[in-house]
DNA sequence: TATGTCCATGCGCGATACGCATCAAGCGCG
DNA sequence: CGCGCTTGATGCGTATCGCGCATGGACATA
């Protein structure tokens, strides 16, 4: 015999208890009358006393079956409605995102990502933390954030990582600057004009370390800054040039700031996902990366269509 | 693959979950840990989702799994409670029993039975209906109540009576009435002196009908009452006597009156219990009726003890 | 009395669940 | 650095379960 009785049983039971009769409770649960005789029987036994009182005639509930027709029905309401409740978890209509990201991604690509997401599953929710890029690489490691978003981190066995997209370095100079009109520009510039560095640890002032050594190049920075709209700020008010890679863009959109590409040498930074090798991601997570590949695509589309929307325009600004 | 998830396999879920082994869990569970293992996937299968993150090494919930922990807990105590409930029900420690029954065992027999029975199950409940007879009969055959008390009620398929005790007919007269003093007294008394009787219907008048038939009496009524109470106070005012079963004797134990067997011929009336037939009685209603029987036993001892415990006291007033 | 309906049961088959034995992967100790 | 221990996964054989089909027995209706 059966230790436990199963739902199933419970909503044969049910079923039985609602028409009153074997057959057409057997018919509409899709079974044989005899296999659900004997379903009945089995609890029975289980439950160690007799549900219906019934002849080739009749089919009635025993005291115990009364007794026991609120429970059924409680039970297996809650166990339906917690599975349908699980199951819009399962397939990422419901849940929390928690995210560990580069302030530029916070700013420019996550805020249009997670509305456009939202808009059709408004019940996923999201938790932003923003921080340099070792910072997300260790919320990450730690479990404050589920995955990360920032540049390709050292290479940790603990940590998977997949690019999202990549990320090309440009000058950042006031609109009245001469160099403003180049269509590129290169990173030798910086021999000449006083340049404006991001803090050391950022991902950023990596970049710009890297290129300066591999232009064999010594630079001094005149500030270094942990906020890009400090760099913004001081670029703006003449005090200098910067290179920042072009997501960074469309946070200088409403300045009198012009990005140009930087050459000799090209350089990128990959930016992608990070997250705890061997964790399975949340499917509202996995969903939500899916998403941020489609809109990564949808940027470069539009970036393609014209230069002119490159350096005024991007794809969050054309949006409400 | 099964279609729905089992409260086993949400135990074996949370086992798993608890301890982060599927070795421990499965001692505990006991059962073999490839059963365990297997177990897990056919729930992961089931619910189209990965729960564990697991390795030779360790085992971790996946968001998933996290989502899936609380939901099962509340399911699992949820299906525990409401068994270890009903499994009171099932033993008789829990429920409400609904009786209709005669007056006389309502105030003689029942008391006493009910609040004893009560002593060892506290959470059974009692609901008595006291009519005459018939509508004792017919509430049991409408299901107001679950069993009667009563006569030996007409034959009826539906009704299963199955007798309790045999309640003997007395005299019921004043103490100074010279009848007081005889060990029996004869029904052709009855044509000398005036007679109370009870009203029609009443299981007693159909008796003492029956009386008057076999004696070749034709008795007419000084009195017909709805109520013992009314009978003893008539009797008690020396309007009359009257004949009635034993079991009311206790009824007149404070008052003045006094109970002799009547004889020529000895009459008893069978008291008994009613149920529909077909119908299963709960655990607890059946608990009572054996409960009843016992009790009935120990009045038979006592009232074999000694004659004069029977005329002035009786089981009930000999307890706190 | 004949017939139809309804629940119970015998029977056989396919699916399931389990334990045992074994495998593959990591960790720890010597 | 390798051996052994531990742990979860998997192959395999067996016992049990759950089901449908066919049938039986009881009752109501005509």
């Amino acid at each position: 015999m059966r230790i436990n009785v199963t739902p199933q049983q419970l909503k044969a039971f049910l079923e039985v208890a609602e028409t009153g009769s074997f057959s057409e409770a057997a018919t509409r649960l899709a079974l044989s009358q005899p296999a659900l005789s004997r379903t009945i029987k089995a609890i029975e036994e289980t439950l160690a006393i007799r549900l219906f009182d019934r002849d080739t005639r009749n089919v009635a509930l025993t005291p115990a079956g009364h007794e026991l027709r609120p429970i059924a029905l409680r039970i297996v309401r809650e166990f339906d409605a917690s599975f349908s409740e699980f199951s819009r978890f399962v397939s990422g209509r419901r849940g929390r995102v928690v995210i560990a990201t580069l302030p530029s991604m916070a700013a420019v690509l996550l805020p249009g990502a997670v509305a456009r997401f939202r808009d059709t599953r408004p019940d996923v929710d999201f938790q932003i933390l923003d921080a340099h890029s070792g910072s997300v690489q260790s919320a990450v490691a730690e479990g404050l954030a589920e995955i990360g978003l920032t540049a390709q981190p050292t290479p940790d066995r603990d940590l998977v990582y997949r690019p999202l997209l990549s990320d090309e370095f440009g000058l950042v100079c006031r609109r009245d600057d001469a160099l403003a009109t180049r269509d590129v520009v290169s990173w030798k510039i910086f021999a000449d004009r006083p340049f404006i560095a991001m803090s050391s640890g950022s991902s950023v002032r990596a970049i710009t370390d890297a290129a300066f050594l591999q232009c064999g190049m010594a630079i001094s920075p005149l500030f270094e800054c942990g906020f890009l709209a400090t760099a913004r700020a001081l670029v703006d008010a003449g005090l200098g040039i910067t290179a920042l890679p072009g997501l960074t863009v469309p946070l200088m959109a409403e300045t009198g700031l012009v990005w140009r590409p930087l050459v000799d040498p090209t350089l990128k930074r990959s930016l992608g996902v990070v997250h705890r090798a061997g964790a399975t991601l949340a499917p509202a997570t996995q969903a939500f990366i899916a998403h941020l590949r489609s809109e990564v695509r949808r940027r470069e589309r539009e970036t393609i269509v014209g230069g002119a929307i490159r350096a005024t325009d991007d794809g969050e600004a054309g949006r409400g």
